[in-house]
RNA sequence: GUCCCCGUAGCUCAGAGGACAGAGCAACCGCCUUCUAAGCGGUCGGUCGCAGGUUCGAAUCCUGCCGGGGACGCCA
């Protein structure tokens, strides 16, 4: 129970006890708006302030001024509140006791690394599928932003209370594995590499590599086709092996590597279309098989198996999406780049089709990253071979600074990344300010047996009531919500700058508030609160997959 | 042509109907014999793309324009 809740609900109970009372009359019948809550950037306004009465003000027809005087007057406060107000034009301003606050601390640090995270009203089962890049070559930038929000993601579901599934499908079926094959075949042949081929140096590098019993089986293939295929599937399983290691390397692990052969040869496509034409959904026309996306509002049918009897990609997603729920899953998440957004409404409607909940299957589209080099847009195209690979990227510039840039961003909007302005700013980004938050308390924590004193949380309720203090404590209490909305919203952004302000407010506590002194009691209650700041900076910056040094 | 995302300080970005629109970077001025100066304090900086509309209240919701990106395959 955070004090957020404890507060929303004795808003509600206040609210409803003055509808009883005929105090406030709404109709029976309204649906009543969730009460608002937020800590004002303002002080004067209190520590927390909300706009239940203007919002009620539409459905009962009366100012908000008088909405919020009928609640006041039947609220009945928490204990940690102190003082209850109202405030032109309607908002309810509440001002905590700062001995209540500062008692908060020792259930903080009780906690520990499990602090943020709360119990979870509604515990699913949750597959997040992201990366999911083809293996045609190694990752480049343009595949970063996926990578970190799928990863963040996952985590901060998992902290939340969900169940998380992290998930890789990787495409070992389609032309570009030939195409890649081809490429390879060409390079040791001596002749040009095809037009729809793979031109990287990494392509070359494999040419000059191939084992010797597959370049053997590629020799005695049948054809030039079977040839390529040979080469290919090996190519591309060198180059999935590679792709798992830069994202080890990142902190990125997965828990399923799925093909998208699996999905074909145990039969999960042939069941999803089955499914589909037992409801109607599936019909024959010009040689191929269509699924009648119409039916569920989509602007055209989409064909499922082509005219030549090969299927689409479209149909190893329908195969693939009855094989996820197949698993016990309550949710699939797809992290996908925009480029994709064409292919959300069949994949929904497909979802609908084979009898499952369409909002179930939530498919989170981010922008384009455009990666800009002294001012001009770097190319990322795998087939030329112009990219810049992610390893290179985190060579230069740093995990940490990387994934903070892309987890502070809302994974909808588009952004520039300059790749020199990283290299250059890298001193400068937030990241460090708050990893050396993390380090100067461990810094003081390390120091205080020289001092005789260790961290004591159980006199904080009278010693520490300084504004630094009580800010920084309740910085610390947001921890919790933070973690939960971002969860709900299945975006995480807030979580960084939730983590900049906690280390500004320990910052602000470090200036002003000797932690080691001649007063011993007021010392380990300072520890205690040192300690609680760095496990929660920690805390958070485990979210992010972001180091927490204990010096810097 | 249809659809999706974006347009907020010099730059990169937060603001999911509420109180004077915020942060980082950049620029400028101060602060280290004292627990980490990768820090702290201060200054400068905005017709929230434009025009209407809804609302007690709009950066936020609706409509239309303008600008940027992306998608509309029997590719993957």
């Amino acid at each position: 129970m955070s004090l957020r809740s404890d507060l929303v609900n004795a808003i509600a109970r206040a609210r409803d006890r003055a509808r009883a009372a005929g105090a406030l009359k709404i109709p029976p019948d309204a649906e009543l708006p969730e009460i608002g809550l937020e800590r004002p950037a303002n002080p004067t306004h209190g520590d927390w302030a909300s706009n239940a009465a203007m919002q009620l003000a539409p459905l009962a027809r009366v100012a908000p001024m008088r909405i919020a005087e009928a609640i006041l007057e039947h609220f009945t406060a928490p204990p940690v509140v102190a003082d209850v107000s109202v405030a032109a034009p309607g908002f309810l301003n509440f001002r905590l006791d700062p001995s209540a606050v500062a008692a908060q601390l020792g259930a903080i640090l009780a906690a520990g690394t499990d602090y943020g995270h709360e119990a979870q009203p509604d515990p699913r089962r949750i597959n997040v599928e992201f990366v999911s890049a083809n293996p045609t070559g190694p990752l480049h930038v343009g595949n970063a932003r996926g990578a970190f929000v799928g990863d963040v993601l996952s985590r901060v579901l998992r902290a939340a209370g969900h169940t998380v599934t992290r998930e890789y499908y990787f495409n070992d079926f389609g032309g570009q594995v030939r195409a890649l094959g081809a490429s390879v075949r060409a390079i040791r042949a001596g002749s040009p590499i095809p037009e729809d081929g793979y031109h990287g140096d990494y392509v070359r590098d494999m040419a000059a590599s191939v084992p010797a019993e597959v370049a053997t089986a590629a020799e005695g293939a049948a054809d030039d086709e079977e040839a390529d295929w040979i080469l290919g599937r090996w190519a591309s399983e060198v180059q999935r092996a590679g792709i798992e290691a830069s994202l080890a390397a990142l902190g990125v692990e997965f828990d399923v590597w799925k093909t998208e052969s699996s999905i074909h040869d145990e039969g999960w496509v042939e069941r999803g279309v089955e499914k589909l034409r037992e409801a109607g959904y599936v019909y024959e026309a010009e040689g191929a098989t269509w699924f009648r996306s119409t039916a569920f509002g989509d602007d055209r049918d989409r064909v499922i198996h082509r005219s030549n009897g090969q299927p689409t990609y479209f149909a190893a997603d329908i195969g693939y999406v009855l094989e996820k729920f197949s698993r016990g899953f309550e949710e699939l998440i797809y992290v996908w780049g925009e480029n994709h957004h064409g292919a959300v409404a069949r994949l929904k409607h497909a979802a609908s089709a084979l009898g499952f909940d369409p909002e179930a299957v939530r498919i989170l589209l981010y922008s384009w990253v455009r990666f800009v080099r002294d001012g001009e847009a770097v190319s990322m195209s795998k087939r030329s071979g112009e990219f810049v690979e992610l390893d290179e990227l985190i060579a230069e510039v740093g995990v940490d600074p990387v994934r903070w840039f892309f987890s502070s961003r809302a994974f909808t909007s588009g952004i520039d990344f300059d790749l020199e302005l990283a290299k250059r700013q890298s001193n400068e980004n937030p990241v460090y300010y708050v990893q050396y938050a993390h380090a100067r308390a461990s810094s003081i924590l390390r120091s205080a047996p020289d001092s005789g004193v260790g961290p004591e949380a159980s006199a904080a309720r009278d010693l520490l009531h300084h504004p630094s203090e009580q800010e920084l404590i309740r910085q610390l209490l947001d921890f919790p919500d933070t973690v939960a909305r971002a969860a709900d919203r299945r975006e995480t952004h807030d979580v960084p700058r939730y983590c900049y302000e906690l280390a500004t407010a320990f910052s602000a506590f470090y200036r002003d508030c000797k932690v080691l002194s001649e007063d011993a009691a007021l010392s380990a209650a300072r520890l205690a609160l040192t300690d609680a700041s760095r496990s929660v900076l920690a805390n958070g910056l485990a979210l992010l997959g972001i180091s927490a040094p204990n010096s810097m």
